[in-house]
DNA sequence: TTGTAGGCGTTATCAT
DNA sequence: ATGATAACGCCTACAA
């Protein structure tokens, strides 16, 4: 690319008007590929632009479109591997743009949460907004979106949105089949330990798991069904109670790895032996998963590749390389990863 | 703060100047706080400010200024839990201004890297970048940042810069009081699981474990040095090699938490047991650290409190909560952490 | 299809 | 200390 050297101006659309032999209107036509140009003089001006090394201000375009060429991304910290996961599959997508990313936590169980995504959208017109959970089971987040004319997609363990603003993957299918493997290799008194009431992420993988024990014709004992926070500590609280019991588990499915690990203590600490005497699944494939013994079975939650499809659905128009992606796509698939946290129960060993 | 309702056109400083019976250029000052404005007149264009809810619209300012009001954050990515740490800190100096936070990822083994960032700079013009390690230790970045004049920090586990563009913890310190800590249970053969050359975080790890062994008069064993890549498996398998000689070190410092959790690995599959047969040390604090069995000891690094600081440094004249931290404050330490991963050797139990 | 004039909302220059 | 006028670099309306 043809730089400017000493003199450090960069070249605006002036220079280029003036180089190509037409006005700035003509230059800002071709930028904006408006069809209302000639092959020729769009070919001169191009031409240009390429010797030049011209790039529009976005500043410029900025104030003039009362719109600032970025994304946002709201989050209320979910936990950091996945909000660094999404990010990357943002930038994946957006890195060869003109674009940027910016991140704006919020805090969800402040009462100017709202106010504060009103101030910021005002202030900032970003382009588009992303919204990861769970924040975006917040209709009235969707609604703000829409109200400013933001372009925004929802990301979410279940659909949350229409197609056009919603990235989401299919938690209860993949809890389905994670619990099935559980029960395909011999185990019929199984827990789970759920998630927080009101996350839909927490609804979904409980759905996952009464399914595939309905499919199987097993009985969901309700004591085996206990709820914790997605924290480590209530996935140990929770399993020290299942375990207490005169017929514990011989396996536990957790909504999450971090729980699973809390679980994996609790085991530890009856002498209860993983996977020998007790199966262990999680969800997420957080790097603890894999870092903790016996590595952790559990689900891997396809949020890169949910980051670069939300980039490539809210800001297609602007992006260089084409449409490969079908806009109506919206669906990932999670991923079950067995590891050496599962084993058949002792009487089937 | 007063809103316009229906409209939703934004006050202007048109607004302002008409209302206040100033010029635009009077406004400006206020805003600016410029001193060469009267008390009087600044009251009443604050109050008409007040009244309006105006608030100056950011693309325009990045117009006339040719700088953009958000900060850039370059990472070539650490683990995530330290960047979105990090992040969190930033995010919460910043938070009450009207600053933006815009995340930047880049390859450092790309040789397109420092184009990269140059041209991001070039098109952006942020008004000021953060740089976290290891590409904070890259002198050609920070040299661009100069002579693009983008206000700037380099973060690291050491001073990498002149103080006002330096924030830095004191691993060495650090790792020495967490060796030292061995030391003092006992143990006289402890082994090093290094970070991978060339990284300046990995060097002063190291050099923290060496003034370690040298104030407590203990030789350090070659062989007992070891260098890793920071990654899980790099760990595992440098405590294969350091548990397979016949005279095993009774404690192990790995350079990070992953490491360590790799040589936890390691000492199981061999039937070694943390902490009776081997103390192991991370650095870190990483979540990961905290859901192994044993819980592992480690060196927790002030990353979102550094966040903080270099928010606070390169945009200080930005944000509203005044000068509460010196400036030339560049040094936050970092802070052992015992947990169960550490006992006194065998013949001392 | 192309160009002219004017606007987006702010800051800078240079008088007064 | 204040204000008129001109940038900043792009885009939209409207005219040609």
């Amino acid at each position: 690319m043809a730089q400017n050297t000493a003199s450090d101006k960069k070249p605006t659309i002036n220079d280029v008007a003036r180089l190509a032999n037409v006005s700035k209107k003509t230059v800002s036509r071709v930028l904006n590929k408006s069809p209302l140009t000639t092959e020729v003089t769009r070919a001169r001006v191009e031409k240009v632009i390429d010797e030049l090394g011209f790039v529009p201000n976005p500043q410029a375009r900025a104030l003039a479109l009362r719109r600032n060429f970025f994304i946002v991304l709201f989050h209320d910290n979910p936990n950091a591997q996945t909000v660094l996961n999404f990010q990357k599959g943002v930038l994946d997508r957006i890195k060869t743009s003109d674009l940027a990313l910016v991140v704006r936590p919020v805090d969800r169980h402040s009462p100017d949460m709202l106010d504060d995504i009103a101030h910021f959208l005002d202030q900032q017109r970003p382009l588009a907004a992303l919204v990861l959970p769970p924040i975006s089971e917040d209709d009235r987040i969707a609604e703000l979106l829409r109200a400013k004319n933001v372009e925004y997609a929802r990301i979410g363990s279940a659909q949350l949105d229409d197609l056009p603003h919603s990235v989401f993957s299919n938690d209860r299918e993949a809890v389905k089949a994670a619990c099935s493997e559980l029960i395909r290799a011999g185990h019929k008194a199984i827990a789970l330990i759920k998630g927080p009431a009101g996350f839909r992420s927490a609804a979904e993988r409980e759905q996952g798991f009464r399914e595939a024990m309905a499919a199987a014709g097993l009985p969901v004992e309700e004591h085996f069904v206990v709820e914790g926070t997605y924290r480590l500590n209530s996935g140990y609280v929770a399993a020290q109670k299942l375990l207490a019991g005169d017929n514990p588990p011989t396996a536990i499915f957790a909504s999450n790895d971090e729980m699973a690990a809390g679980a994996l203590h609790a085991a530890r600490e009856r002498g209860i032996n993983v996977p020998e005497d007790l199966s262990l699944v999680g969800f997420d494939d957080s790097p603890t998963a894999s870092h903790l013994w016996p590595p952790l079975s559990t689900v891997r939650w396809p949020i890169m590749e949910m980051g670069r499809m939300a980039a490539q659905k809210v800001a297609q128009r602007y992006l260089p390389d084409g449409t490969d992606t079908d806009l109506d796509d919206a669906q990932l698939s999670s991923e079950f990863i067995s590891r050496k946290s599962i084993a058949p129960p002792r009487h089937l060993q």
